[in-house]
DNA sequence: CTATGTGCAAACTATTTGCCGTCTG
DNA sequence: CAGACGGCAAATAGTTTGCACATAG
């Protein structure tokens, strides 16, 4: 039952601050393409692995937010999420939750654990490309 | 810009049936499995195509409630799922979403189109499992 | 020291696509 | 009978994993 004992690698390390250190959504391919500058050497599959380990660990997160590609979160406060339905970019939005109705949970056999808003939309990147059509 | 002539083939025609005779929420595979007892020639290749012109066509929906595989849904009427996060299993939630407010655009530059509330929990089988523990 | 972690490459899973013969309208 | 479609197999994309060596604590 003893926690695993996790080190503090330089990758760990690096992969960490370069997440934390972002406001955007990152794949793990962006991830890996900036830590690169940095170790140049590191794989893709250790990316990958620390990605999961720290998402374990409730250090970021990932999100659920469906697509080909997962995307991570160095900012863990609650907050949602609009997805842009053209290229799949994030962006972040804070109000608080609408409270969950007893009646929700009443129509399935299903236990609840958490619920969130997604919100869909349009990315001002792509909103400027559908203009110049 | 003639919309593209869509021809109901013997195999479109047993996936839409599939799918609309389905109360789950299958994915291309466990489509396959089924139409293929039907249609025991018909192609992975195929069910991928005509799930996605389906869901083009407004028909049938895909989900975007991520995890590896997608997941479509022969209802196409208005309503919320609860994803099971052991197993990824999905069920129904018929109920009136809380309005949009005005307050969360103004955060984003993003378009918003559209917004669903996302729940998840574990299914009966996995709790369950479990229990069995 | 020693178990955890890394790099590398191969394996895997889900999905997409090219080709060419088939069939719908 | 033309163009949409299906079967097949190979290709792709994203992610995971086995192995042997490296290294944090």
């Amino acid at each position: 039952m003893a926690a695993k004992q996790h080190r503090m690698t330089r990758q760990r390390r690096i992969i960490l601050e370069t997440v934390k250190g972002l406001k955007t959504h990152p794949t793990a391919d962006e991830v890996f393409g900036l830590v690169r500058k940095k170790l140049p050497r590191i794989s893709l599959g250790t990316v990958y692995r620390n990605l999961e380990l720290l998402t374990e660990q409730g250090i970021i997160q990932k999100l659920d937010t469906a697509g080909q590609q997962k995307r991570f979160d160095g900012d863990i406060s609650p907050h949602s999420h609009v997805k842009c339905v053209k290229c799949g970019k994030i962006d972040d939005l804070y109000f608080e939750l609408p409270k969950p109705s007893a009646a929700w949970a009443g129509q399935t056999r299903f236990k609840i654990l958490e619920y969130k808003v997604e919100l869909l939309g349009i990315c001002p990147d792509c909103q400027k490309k559908m203009e110049q059509n």
